[in-house]
DNA sequence: CGATTTGTTGACTAATATCAAACTGTGTGG
DNA sequence: CCACACAGTTTGATATTAGTCAACAAATCG
């Protein structure tokens, strides 16, 4: 199985390429890795040589404060680059990690130099999903800015279950998502007891679950209330994924 | 005198243009404005048809949430392109507004298309702005997640500091800034009033001080170590301005 | 099976929000 | 020059949210 075409499908969903796009993009190396549960892809200070995509699995970004308190500023599905920014930003300001056992794709800088400098289009497609990373961080500024503990949950897990379904893999309102209540806390900026406390309650009036590394959206638009979450800002073209 | 000098200096910093990438850039028709305090410059919902540079003067970027609130996401000084991404993803999601009469250099989304598309140099200088300005929203991510309502006011007042030292706009450890306290609370996730009661303690603590448009670090030092603020995010290559 | 991580609970505390009122400075028109 | 309006700041009292600590239970892993 051909790991570009991944990457081609996720970068054609807005931007149209030409064949000699498509060609340039299928004949980048990538270096394909399997990985356990939370190994450092690049952490603060790192000066990377290739940037990854996520084929399998999950990673998150996180900083760490000089109180020692570590701040998570995404979580990554199947399908992102997270360290994209890596390209054009030589030193790392935050740790990348995997939360789960992944496969990883990865493209030397020096492959996608050349590959950006020869074929504007693609550049301006990899630029794009740059662009929707930094209006995800936007709209966590907003969560963490202005929104209760609660509504911070749902508007985290409505995101979540957006971008897992545009790549197909949400089924019935659940998915896999390997998180510990702990891992919860340091992306809402609460304490583990209160993120348990308010699981309890969305549990307890059927509006979503979560057990054991699966999310389960009991009453989708619910949550989507509960999180004041307006899709919009993912910038997604498409609507559901091609089952 | 030229415009464009002031955009080729910013992206010179890091990257180096030949005289044809030069040339291209100065080449830009850029469409100057004088505007006054409170001017959307682009509002959640628009298609863009042009970026803007700030020759002179201030704005912010903020996003208002369900509930009513508002969150600022960012402030925007001379030398900032703040609505670059403007050119890859087509909905604002979110507004653009002066906060002081300002000086905009328009430039139309159809020139810088073709020129990031014959100029590899230049765009990639351009992600790259866009970049930094992602690194500063993980940081402000921190910044509402883990930190105290004084420590985000100094880190907010450290980063600004630093970014404004780029472009030469800090003397004596003052620079102008208008800002007032409903909007330092609307960026820093706080209460006016407890905005108010911490810059009365670091006004106590002869650490800083804010009076009406001017901000005043009285104790640089100790600013950015109540902040917990380490430049590296900001990617800045050179230390001082120049005079 | 013991060891370790993760989740749950209660009691108490700290940080920050909310509300309402008063105060200050600045500009405006009479 | 004064009276007034207005925006911004300051204050005090009270309410609420979420944090901390500490113990325990349940699940997971080697």
């Amino acid at each position: 199985m051909h790991y570009a075409e991944m990457l081609i499908r996720r970068l054609r969903s807005d931007t149209h390429f030409s064949n000699d796009d498509a060609t340039a993009i299928k004949a980048l190396p990538l270096h394909v890795k399997e990985v356990p549960e939370e190994t450092p892809i690049a952490r603060e200070g790192d000066h990377p040589s290739a940037c990854c995509m996520i084929v399998k699995g999950f990673a998150c970004r996180s900083k760490v404060a000089d109180t020692g308190k570590r701040q998570i500023l995404s979580f990554h599905i199947p399908g992102d680059i997270p360290d994209l920014q890596s390209l054009l930003l030589k030193t790392m300001d935050h740790d990348l990690v995997t939360i789960s056992a992944a496969t990883l794709a990865f493209i030397d800088h020096s492959d996608l130099s050349r590959l950006i400098d020869a074929r504007p289009t693609v550049a301006r497609a990899l630029w794009r999903e740059t662009m929707i990373d930094s209006a995800v961080f936007r709209e966590w500024i907003v969560n963490l800015g202005v929104r209760s503990a609660s509504a911070r949950m749902a508007h985290l897990l409505a995101e979540l279950r957006q971008r897992m379904a545009a790549v197909g893999l949400v089924s019935d309102g659940e998915f896999q998502f390997p998180v510990t209540q702990a891992k919860l806390a340091e992306a809402l900026g609460l304490s583990t007891v209160h993120v348990n406390r308010v699981l309890q309650d969305f549990r307890g009036k059927r509006v979503l679950d979560i057990r054991k590394n699966l999310v389960t959206l009991t009453d989708v638009a619910k949550v989507f209330a509960a999180g004041g979450f307006d899709p919009t800002y993912l910038h997604q073209v498409n609507g559901a994924h091609p089952g």
